[in-house]
DNA sequence: CATGAATGAGGATTCATTCAT
DNA sequence: GATGAATGAATCCTCATTCAT
């Protein structure tokens, strides 16, 4: 349960809500696998067949459940950004209490955590969302940021001028969100981690700094 | 032919090399009609079969050129991003003059102009260059941004202390064509061209800013 | 089942084991079908659509079961060498009984009989099994002559000198199998079932008349 | 130019006689280019791109001489038992002054350096000629070995018993033929090339010999 | 609810052959 | 005669989804 700020995903409910304990394992199961099959072998070359065999149950019942294919990449893509937020989450009473450049560090590396937590997963995911067509997730996301960015702005509603919020979270989150991503899918010669975060960083605390009511 | 900077893509080489004049028309108008079918229907709805009734020639001219349908993607985004690195040459002598504030929007504001001339195409690029698993198009233009960024530090050199022009660039250029990415892709509310325009000029001007010597 | 000698051929395993009656019914269908097929059109221009067809199932069936095309002219060929086997499996008390001329002579009527069951059929496997790269059929065929030869040299092991039956059967095996395999498809003018007969048991049991203990 | 015995293969004619040396050439490097293409990657997988490439023309200068794809594989099917048939020529006034076990055993031996000269390119032909449809070149060669039969018999006729040379050479051309064949392309285990030669000399002198008048 | 056999439209790709230059 | 670009019918195979059991 994320207590701070509400996660807002609207994931097309499944076709039949899992009721009973053994059906929410199934759903749950089928979501894993989908994660395991995509993180082994790419999105593209996850086939239904291949989730359900290594879900330990038939393509019938994965039917039951999800309308089609890409409801489960949905329902994958919701756990993980849920996973992350959550962490977010956690950090949430610290950020506030810190300085705009200690708040910036502290997510960066919650979302590094989590990234090199399943690499391979991740990629994937980053890869390919887009194709989809679908970008709730993100917008979910972006959503998200905003939020965090406005309760960190009424905690110090003194101490900075009034900031066009939406543009500066839409920015924000999206282009940390495809840095990263990049970086950790590439890995590109001659930038580090540490020297990724530490730009980042001062790229955006330096921007809050000069909005700082004199 | 870009003057200042060399755009560095390897395309994979065709299959055969178009020697004769009409086997060139042929390449050119394949890519062509790529990019047309791309922007009307996707680049998952389009099949070669299509493509090539789409440039008037038969599918086996396709096969000719190209090893497989992946391949003429590429060769689309190589004509693109060569497109969009041409214009931003022409502006590097007068970027050269400029300050680093006047020379961040110049950017913004040719990419906007090349989004904007075929909106449909730049997302669905966008949207599926990363599902190719083919990322060698945004190195290329990371590279061509880092020597953009030396270009500019050596005409300031005096200006500005050392800099990880590195990590910078590979921050600054991804961040910039993602978030420009999504913003035309998604347009989202609350939002303007105007208002994100002026806040990345703002964030990363800040930034040259800060580095300058006192 | 065959009683005397096993009949040992690896056939690669079906891409799914069709487990349930219904499927496994769907797979003889395919094989049937595929002889039918081979048999009016010919292997090459048997395609897999046309197998499908002509078994009453869609081609998704077929790639259930089957890896390729050339799997299902495998498991052809595997049934009708398992068939031929079979009748001489029927035959081998009796011919362990008989001298090896008798013993000859019915091995080639078996043959004959087979054969000119289904001539089409038989035509067309001949000509194509080499060309399909896998010569396994060949050699389950080579290895049960084999075994059928060392049962009658046990059975008779007093009245034969030491003989090098790997070298024998390999000869006698091919031999026949394409002198057989090249009369029923060509027909050649001046030469008579009856004489080919005579002449291949002749041919033979001379040569083991000649290993006779004295 | 074999002397002794014609070899009588009906190529059909090829669409333009080469009458110039040029063309001459040029016939002689697409058959020479076939049977490297064919060594090297099989028949199969042989294209008449290929051929035309690795004989340094254009595919319209293959289709000036030849039909088809089938006339090139055709010729140079002739190439090859013109030239086994040339080497057993060489061998006929040898042959004739010995004994029957002698001249089988010369044939064989003759036939074994043939094949191990170009295995792959030989092995590639044998299994394949039979899948082409065509097999006038065993026709060819069968006739090539009732000849030589006969002239054996002629040179012998107070020696033996009136024999059935139609059936027997039937028999032992194609025996021979497709032991070798199957012995150079399967390289059996526990068969040497000379238990081969021996037991296969054996086996056929032990029918002359039995045909002796006494 | 679960199963897994069956479906079949649809797409990528090949390659022998032609013919304008 | 030579060239090689162009052709396009033809074929294999995939995989999301359904539905009888």
């Amino acid at each position: 349960m994320r207590i701070f700020i509400r996660f807002q995903f609207a994931l097309p409910p499944l076709k039949k809500t899992p009721t009973q304990e053994r059906s929410r394992q199934t759903v749950e199961a089928l979501i894993e696998a989908t994660a395991r099959t995509v993180a082994e072998y790419g999105w593209a070359q996850t086939t239904t067949n291949h989730i359900a065999e290594c879900a330990g149950v038939s393509v019938g019942s994965l039917y039951q459940y999800f309308e089609n294919r890409e409801q489960l990449f949905a329902a994958l893509i919701e756990r993980e950004i849920s996973v992350i937020t959550q962490r977010l989450d956690e950090q949430i009473p610290f950020m506030l209490k810190a300085d705009a450049a200690t708040a910036i560090r502290m997510s960066l590396e919650v979302a590094f955590i989590y990234f090199e937590s399943n690499e391979k997963l991740f990629t994937e995911l980053a890869n390919n969302w887009q194709a989809t067509g679908r970008s709730d997730f993100v917008d979910a996301f972006e959503g998200y940021m905003l939020d965090a960015m406005r309760m960190f702005m009424a905690q110090n509603y003194a101490a900075y001028e009034p900031l066009d919020l939406n543009t500066l979270s839409f920015i924000m989150s999206n282009a940390t969100m495809f840095v990263l991503s990049r970086f950790v899918s590439r890995k590109p010669k001659g930038v580090t981690k540490e020297a990724l975060i530490a730009h980042v960083t001062e790229l955006y605390s330096l921007y809050f700094k000069s909005k700082e009511r004199k």
